[in-house]
DNA sequence: GCGGATCAC
DNA sequence: TATGGTGATCCGC
């Protein structure tokens, strides 16, 4: 499996390089999924120059460039500590790494049979069963980057993660299809339920990737490992007309780099013998293993480690120039240590919910908060949809430069209601677009974290949906089948999602009795299509001067938050040339004559966008 | 706790 | 002409 063109160093520098930077960046350029199947019989040379020649000159190419010098620069540093390292005293350094090994030595187990399955070409493979016309031709599913390609699409150097554009100069008869969620979501649920007879409690690690511990059933049914495997790949492909591989261990880790090893439509097995772990990690390409992407694979590639066994003689060192985690991690590479602990993904909690979008340059303000609007709803459905308030809220911005920025805060409540959101997040922007001078933007994105649940349903760990008290039971999941469960504890979801979705609908409803305001702040038609936002109406802060979502609670809550928070203050002192709004309630407008607020017109409050 | 960065899919 | 979205984790400060 080595493949000797993935070298960055190997890479021989073109003619007209005007300094030795462009190995490195070419490499870069081939994207992240250049390990991936199906990429042995190209030429990594041909198509590194067309990829080169594609994006020379582009926005995106000069970000790739500044982070590959940066990159460059950061291994040149590495090296350097490295060699004043060596000049040390490093035992107790080298101790300290040989206990730690003997440690995890000890922490091995070879009793389990875990196995990383994984589909083909998964969404392409999909996309042929409903159109087998596809399957002669080079194909990719996705717009304006590939998410996945056949097959005969890899033979031309194309792959998931490339833009389109550049896929369509490598391989200029690519079919390009559009991606169909909900129909891979359905198919994946196919081969879950054949999984799920062979390890109820597997783990689906992405939608078309699992985990399964098949011990048990290697003894119930007196079969090896790999012939169950075999089986099972096979009642797969029946069953769903599907291809999967499969990689057999005594661990997760191992198990999920075996599973690349024979793909398409294959299957490799690393014996649970401690010596034959040791052997197969040991010619491994570090890139290979989970978690080590482009830029580990550089750093390290910069001491000397390209493969797992390189790791042993460098592991005084790692530690220091890596970190006790990355020493921890390459620990278990060397070792070929991982999991044998295999749960259903239900069983783990989620830490973050977020959205956002790529979208045309814009640096007009008033453009960014009709996007700010945007994913503040879509947020909001995000969080009704998984159940999740959040206390940290953080706003990501993506500039024209392809910078990413992200900011964050804790507003004073938990939040999920999109004129929440939107309310905590503008202060951010605004901060944003006051400290970079003519900001623009390619995208905008929101995510809360700290999560707390507001799950009305309890979900037990079987997927039974535990009724509300003024509910009818529910008629989901009648069999207590373990087989079942996955499927059980989709639809539980589901309903606890509908019934949330219904009971949030109810509540606005009423809400918009109340508060007109409210119903014409929160359009719930908003258009489907990012790219056309509709704005939400606005006043403008007396305060702050900044637009605000006309809805008198949320306008005065604003109004109460700018006068309490010193920070705000200082941004009036800053726009001060500025004349301020009094509010039209008169408790604000005591406050803000105290405040040194001059009093104006309360009619003047004006609609943004309109 | 915050912001940048990396990684997987 | 043109390079994604979601979620997690780690590091340095």
């Amino acid at each position: 499996m080595e493949c000797s063109g993935e070298n960055p160093a190997s890479d021989p520098q073109p003619e007209s390089a005007p300094d030795e930077e462009f190995g490195t960046l070419k490499y870069q350029l081939l994207g992240p999924s250049l390990t991936k199947a199906g990429q042995d019989s190209v030429d990594q040379q041909k198509v590194s120059e067309i990829i080169y020649n594609a994006s020379k000159g582009s926005k995106f190419f000069n970000h790739e460039q500044e982070r590959d010098r940066n990159l460059t620069l950061k291994t040149e540093r590495i090296v350097k500590e490295k060699a004043r390292l060596e000049r040390l005293d490093l035992n107790s350094e080298l101790r300290r790494a040989d206990e730690y090994l003997a440690e995890l030595e000890l922490s091995r187990d070879l009793s389990q049979h875990v196995i990383h399955v994984d589909c083909d070409a998964f969404f392409a493979a999909v996309e042929e069963l409903d159109r087998p016309e596809l399957k002669t031709v080079p194909m990719a599913v996705g717009k304006g980057v590939l998410t996945t390609c056949n097959y005969l699409a890899r033979k031309f150097g194309v792959r998931s993660g490339m833009a389109s554009f550049v896929a369509k100069k490598l391989c200029p008869q690519l079919v390009l299809l559009p991606q169909n969620y909900d129909k891979y979501t359905a198919k994946a649920k196919e081969v879950r339920a054949i999984m799920a007879e062979y390890d109820p409690l597997f783990e689906s690690a992405s939608i078309d990737e699992a985990y399964l511990n098949i011990t048990a059933y290697c003894n119930e049914n007196n079969l090896e490992p790999d012939e169950v495997v075999r089986r099972m790949r096979a009642e797969i492909l029946e069953t769903t007309k599907v291809s999967v591989s499969a990689g057999i261990a005594a661990n997760a880790k191992v198990a999920k780099i075996a599973s690349n090893l024979n793909k398409p439509n294959g299957q490799f097995q690393v014996p649970n013998e401690r010596e034959a772990i040791i052997e197969f990690m040991r010619d491994l390409s570090v890139r290979k293993v989970n978690g080590i992407g482009r830029v580990f694979e550089r750093e390290l590639e910069s001491i000397g480690v390209k493969k797992c066994g390189d790791i042993f003689p460098h592991r005084a060192l790692l530690t220091k120039l890596f970190g006790e985690k990355a020493f921890q991690f390459l620990a278990q590479c060397y070792l070929g240590l991982g999991r044998t602990k295999i749960e259903p993904i239900e069983t783990h909690e989620r830490k973050s919910v977020s959205t956002e979008t790529t979208f045309h340059d814009i640096g007009d303000k008033e453009e960014l908060r009709a996007k700010l609007w945007w994913a503040a709803q879509e947020l909001e459905k995000d969080l009704a949809r998984t159940q999740f308030k959040g206390r940290t809220l953080a706003l990501k911005v993506k500039l024209h430069t392809f910078e990413v920025l992200t900011r964050q805060t804790a507003p004073s409540r938990a939040v999920s209601l999109a004129k929440d959101l939107y309310y905590f997040a503008l202060p951010m922007l605004a901060k944003l677009e006051k400290d970079i001078p003519n900001m623009k933007l390619r995208l905008l994105g929101l995510r809360c974290s700290n999560l707390v649940s507001t799950q009305k349903v309890g979900i037990n760990f079987f997927g039974v949906v535990t009724p509300k008290p003024a509910t009818e039971p529910t008629p989901v999941s009648a069999s207590g089948v373990d087989t079942d469960h996955e499927i059980c504890a989709e639809e539980a979801f589901e309903a606890a999602a509908r019934q949330e979705i219904q009971d949030e609908m109810n509540d606005l409803e009423q809400l918009s009795q109340e508060t007109p305001a409210v119903s014409v702040a929160r359009r719930p038609e908003a258009s489907a299509d990012p790219e056309v936002v509709e704005a939400p109406p606005m006043w403008d802060c007396p305060i702050c001067t900044r637009p605000q979502i006309a809805d008198d609670r949320i306008f005065n809550e604003h109004v109460d938050f700018c006068l309490s928070r010193q920070t705000i203050r200082e941004v009036v002192q800053d726009t001060s040339e500025e004349t301020p709004l009094i509010p039209h309630n008169s408790r604000k407008r005591k406050m803000a004559s105290q405040a040194g607020i001059p009093e104006t017109d309360p009619k003047q409050k004006r609609l943004f966008f309109q």
